[in-house]
RNA sequence: CGGGAUGUAGCGCAGUUGGUAGCGCACUACGUUCGGGACGUAGGGGUCGUCCGUUCGAGUCGGAUCAUCCCGACCA
């Protein structure tokens, strides 16, 4: 139920968790380091995966489902991307249950031990590629993009809701080209649908970018990424997409027959966003009176409360309000009327604005008079009388402007934010303070573990796009030279 | 796995020198309210994380154990 929620300014973590489970969107579950999460927040994730699946298909990107359960012979093919998850696996070593010889409650029967242990997956590479050997045979078979929608088991040391649970929901997509051109062009291309769909639909402005050697996916020769700020200064992964090279082609002997009857070995790429993203959408708009949702993503777009005294002002109120929803919904918007009676207005509005909506109607007695609705938004907590003559019109333009201020709030935000730096004592002072750092780096893997070592920021990616800053420099830390900056942060 | 903390009603907490468990919110019923989180009255709800010990008697003292959270190391 609504409640207040923790200021931003006394505790960040706390005023994170409380968004997220008084807002109705995720509660801990009774499982370590898992998470429950609710309609609401189901909600908003299904309407990720909506917006994401139709820039997939647009991109000739196919649904299939693998395995949940991955023998654990798959994994002993690919060393180094094994390296990368063997640490956080949950493994099934036994399939029975028998009641306790010793009393209550039930025990692992012990006679039901597995000869191979099944691996819960952390990813489906392995799955996936044990797949694609037998899918694949000719230069006819390729490209193959597929994708998949389904849950992952990382045994996480420690975890935090939505953000990093032990089980989370995510798509992976995996791709299988004959060449290295058309692999690399696939993650630029995915990575770029990940940054579309941050930017215009979830109003967070990204930088893409390559990621360094050091924090590259497990078996990738490139990472891209997509790294969103948080209003703590914190960096997120929000997105990431991986060129693998024939890395996993070769692990499990995926071979075509090209034009030339030749025999080679397909390459690779793999892509995937998860639950996480509902983590950034809070963090990065949320403010002390709850989420704030963009309207692209809002399951509820606008809200109806009612305001009344008497059965008749109820019924007139009513009837006003199912004949507006009727209208803005003719026009694509998703409507809601909140008129349960045992609540006051003053509630409602609370709890609604907890949950993020943008635009919220309330209507009384007076409005029903005067022809007129209170229309509120979320984003800037302010209200307004409009008419209700040309409120589809009104309401439309209301929601993109709400779009595009939350996008412009967490841009500017981020402007404000980021900046060159080049002197190692101030780099020190200023990354603890929520900063993206723009800085010149020698590429050695050694100077970024130091300098993580020395301050916990890492190097969250080489621009491609945005904050692109190709110059001569030397190295913030070990002084030699560098040829571009990158981005410097510290992140959750 | 290191450092710190916490387990008492659905949630948040109090519980003194050991004496048989309470507050706020939520919940149920009735009434008055209803344009920014209403109020009154009356109710219901507990093996005090678990086990062992000390004691006439343990939420409280001792030991063990389990779990959770925060800060690290690891990671989408």
């Amino acid at each position: 139920m609504a409640k207040e929620v923790t200021k931003r300014s006394e505790n960040y973590s706390q005023w994170y968790n409380d968004l997220v489970m008084k807002a109705d969107l995720a509660e801990q579950s009774p499982v370590r380091g898992c998470m429950v999460i609710k309609p609401y927040g189901y909600a908003i994730w299904e309407k990720m995966q909506s917006v994401l699946d139709a820039a997939f298909k647009k991109s000739g990107v196919q649904n299939a489902y693998f395995p949940l359960f991955i023998p654990k012979s798959f994994f002993s093919r690919e060393a180094e991307h094994v390296a990368g998850f063997a640490k956080e696996c949950a493994v099934v070593t036994h399939h029975r249950l028998m009641n306790d010889p010793d009393g209550k409650g039930v025990v692992v029967d012990p006679e039901a031990k597995l000869e191979e242990e099944l691996i819960v997956r952390p990813t489906s590479e392995t799955i996936i590629w044990s797949t694609y050997k037998n899918w694949i045979t000719s230069w006819r078979d390729l490209p193959i993009l597929c994708n998949q929608w389904c849950n992952v088991v990382r045994w996480e040391m420690r975890t935090r809701l939505s953000l990093r649970t032990a089980e989370f929901l995510w798509q992976e997509g995996h791709t299988a080209h004959a060449t290295a051109e058309d692999a690399a062009a696939k993650a630029e291309e995915m990575v770029q649908v990940y940054a579309d769909f941050a930017r215009n639909t979830m109003a967070l402005p990204v930088i893409v970018g390559h990621k360094s050697p050091n924090e590259r996916f497990a078996g990738a020769l490139d990472t891209l990424t997509i790294e969103a700020m948080m209003q703590d200064g914190k960096a997120l992964q929000a997105g990431t997409s991986h060129f693998l090279g024939q890395n996993f082609a070769k692990s499990f002997d995926v071979q075509y027959t090209n034009k030339e009857g030749k025999q080679e070995y397909v390459w690779a790429t793999s892509w995937g966003v998860s639950t996480r993203l509902m983590g950034a959408l809070i963090m990065a708009h949320g403010d002390d009176n709850g989420l704030v949702l963009p309207p692209a993503i809002a399951p509820i777009q606008v809200v109806m409360v009612p305001i009344y005294k008497t059965d008749e002002e109820h019924n007139a109120i009513l009837d006003k309000m199912y004949e507006l929803k009727k209208g803005l919904e003719a026009e694509g918007h998703s409507v809601k009327i909140d008129d349960r009676d045992t609540l006051r207005p003053g509630f409602k509005f609370a709890e609604w604005e907890l949950k993020g909506v943008p635009v919220r109607f309330a209507m009384g007695p007076r409005d029903l008079q005067n022809g007129t609705v209170e229309v509120a938004r979320r984003d800037t907590l302010t209200k307004e009388t409009v008419a209700l003559e040309g409120i589809e019109k009104t309401i439309a333009d209301l929601l993109d402007d709400i779009q595009k201020t939350i996008y412009q709030k967490a841009f500017d935000f981020r402007a404000s934010n980021v900046e060159k730096c080049d002197d190692w004592n101030e780099f020190k002072e200023k990354i603890q303070t929520g900063k993206f750092l723009l800085c010149h780096w020698d590429g050695t893997a050694e100077t970024e573990q130091k300098i993580k070592d020395e301050t916990k920021a890492t190097i969250r990616c080489i621009p491609v796009d945005s904050f692109v800053c190709e110059e001569e420099g030397v190295d913030i830390y070990s002084g030699k030279p560098s040829r571009q900056r990158v981005v410097f942060a510290i992140s959750y």
